[in-house]
DNA sequence: CCTTTTATGTGACCCTTGTTACATAAACTA
DNA sequence: TAGTTTATGTAACAAGGGTCACATAAAAGG
């Protein structure tokens, strides 16, 4: 999505690699650099009043935070929190410099108005999964989408993270994946999960 | 939030009055015209495979749908419908030229970037009501909003209407309803609800 | 006025989810 | 290796929500 050629735009900048588990933007904070994920992943997350969690989209290679974007644009505070969920290499760029380049580079347009359109997208589904999926079908969805995100079988995720995912408690996540197990769907191990219906492996 | 100066850029176009209850723009069909809401409101929604519906936000005079500029940008089909929820007068405007004037003029510019901006938080915050709210919070969040933006205290909607909004059915509606009333909350009559705790009256 | 349509009321039942209260066990650490 | 932390297992119960099967009643239409 991010073409080569639209970095040759960007100067002095930094380039740095979070461990995972990194908050890469967080809530209530303001909005001075705008990341670019160019190797990795992060997942963009909610809050409720109790401190109850929900994944709302994620951000690959290639691709940045829109929420950011936003934010920096309007001087706001972030209503989003941003973690990386493996090693993640980040490009950080100055939110005025990246507001200059959409307003006068036709490529940084287009790229910003396709991030936001696949993000609003994806918020469309998350909503939709919200109400109308089980906890089985949207961790069976979440293990399928880690899956094909780290390309590998064996999902690194504990219960809990799982529940923090979707704001829920780690018993009902246990509940779900134990019922998957017998059913064959998965097997669980400590802090990892096989999934038989992986996409990769 | 659109300025009667940005108006002056618009033309030949055509300006009309849609009763209540008009699909506006609809799943699966291809986006011609950018509709800008003068007077009246609509609500934009998704649909899942069973043909249960879920509200995602308004849009309120002066306010566009940043669902179908996108749509229009990206040559895509609509990933959703919008509905008239009262007797509203909308402009429409080719996408072609909508996208033109986005790109070269900075008032527009900033006016699909605040819209964006509201929607997409709009859609967070749908996301949360959707984890993390009871339908009972969720039914008296929406009369509160109907009742504001339609200033009156009388939202005059049926039950089956609300649990359209929210992708449930109608007895669940009701029930949730006689509850409410039985608190105080409001008054139930036929096709309409008086809302004791509304903004306006 | 009678019939049909549309809106609402309601009980019963089941499934999913949230919560509490533990138990077990693997991994880590002093 | 003993103690501690972290991850998982599980039962039991309550609450919320979805569905079915009706009943009642107000509006609309002839």
């Amino acid at each position: 999505m991010l073409e080569p050629e639209l970095l040759q735009n960007l100067s002095a900048h930094d380039r740095k690699i979070f461990p995972s588990g990194t908050a890469i933007v967080d809530f209530d904070k303001y909005v001075k650099n705008i990341p670019i994920v160019l190797k990795g992943s992060v997942k963009v997350l909610s809050e409720d009043e109790n401190g109850k969690e929900i994944t709302l989209y994620h951000i690959k290679p290639g691709e940045s935070c829109v929420a950011s974007i936003i934010g920096a644009i309007s001087q706001g505070k972030s209503k989003v929190k941003a973690v990386t969920i493996e090693d993640t290499e980040i490009l950080l760029i100055d939110s005025k410099r990246m507001y200059d380049l959409i307003k006068s580079n036709p490529k940084w347009f287009s790229f910003f108005i396709q991030l936001y359109q696949s993000r609003f997208e994806e918020l469309i589904e998350v909503v939709k999964r919200s109400n109308f999926s089980t906890h089985e079908e949207r961790v069976l969805q979440l293990l399928q989408q880690r899956s094909k995100l780290l390309n590998t079988k064996v999902i690194e995720i504990t219960h809990k993270q799982i529940a923090e995912e979707f704001g829920t408690s780690r018993e009902v996540i246990s509940r779900v994946l134990k019922k998957m197990e017998s059913e064959g769907k998965l097997k669980i191990g400590r802090g990892k999960i096989l999934l038989k219906t992986a996409y990769f492996g």
